[in-house]
DNA sequence: ATATTTGTACGACAATCATCGTAGATTAAT
DNA sequence: ATTAATCTACGATGATTGTCGTACAAATAT
């Protein structure tokens, strides 16, 4: 029996991208944060951790009278997990397809152009390798 | 009060995607295709399809004894809007990260590379005007 | 010592989804 | 005209989620 890795749903993740930016942080911490752009009450805020102390996204180590939540996996894995997923799921599977969307639907801006262009060259340099 | 243009699930979007192929489509039709690649009854393509006319993302006309299904929206309108959810969700808005994220993960074909190149090169002739 | 604050645990709730069983209606076959 | 096959409608179910209310425990303040 696979222990399947969990993958965050939409409210999970705003919660582990606070985490990413700093962590450990205490529940407190986060339901600050995240009220700072949501209306979410504390006991929501707590209720989605402890739930994701036990999927085993996140890791909890006692504190004096409260306790300090961390991520398990890093950012980049994450991310990694949710747009393959994404990408098969909306698009086929087919990168190409994804970026031309990004880049046709949204303005994207002419730094984000540069960044990406920067970034497939050096994919190309690499390999050639 | 503005109508809410609804969002397809992950297995309502299967079925657009089966749609936006060939349409319209009788529920067997597409309950076909599903059972390819699925193991999922009838039923379930047949209540998944009702409702996703009720919401407003199927449209239906009666043919002869049955019933046969199209697509309310363009698949890159539908594409679009899942993705802008998505890149806020995952990357906070950050195109040119969800970009690295797919050409550093994956093993991005160099087709793939070539392709995704040759659409920036285009985008940036269109932005000079 | 009692009262207040602070944090956690637990359970309840409604909403959404994916799934299917069953029943009814219509068409086709015998 | 019965019988069988084919679709659709409807309702039920279980899982998951986001949301809180309330209760309990520990620490702090009066």
């Amino acid at each position: 029996m696979e222990t399947q890795k969990p993958t965050p749903t939409a409210a999970e993740l705003e919660i582990l991208n606070i985490l990413w930016e700093e962590e450990p942080l205490t529940v407190k911490d986060v339901h600050e944060k995240l009220a700072q752009t949501k209306d979410v009450g504390y006991t929501t805020a707590l209720k989605i951790m402890q739930n994701m102390t036990t999927k085993g996204l996140l890791k909890r180590t006692p504190n004096g009278k409260n306790h300090l939540y961390a991520t398990c996996y890093k950012k980049e894995e994450t991310r990694g997990k949710l747009l393959d997923r994404f990408l098969e799921a909306t698009f086929s599977g087919s990168a190409s397809s994804l970026v031309m969307q990004l880049l046709g639907n949204k303005k994207t801006s002419k730094k984000d152009l540069d960044e990406i262009k920067k970034i497939i060259e050096q994919m190309e340099k690499d390999q050639e390798s």
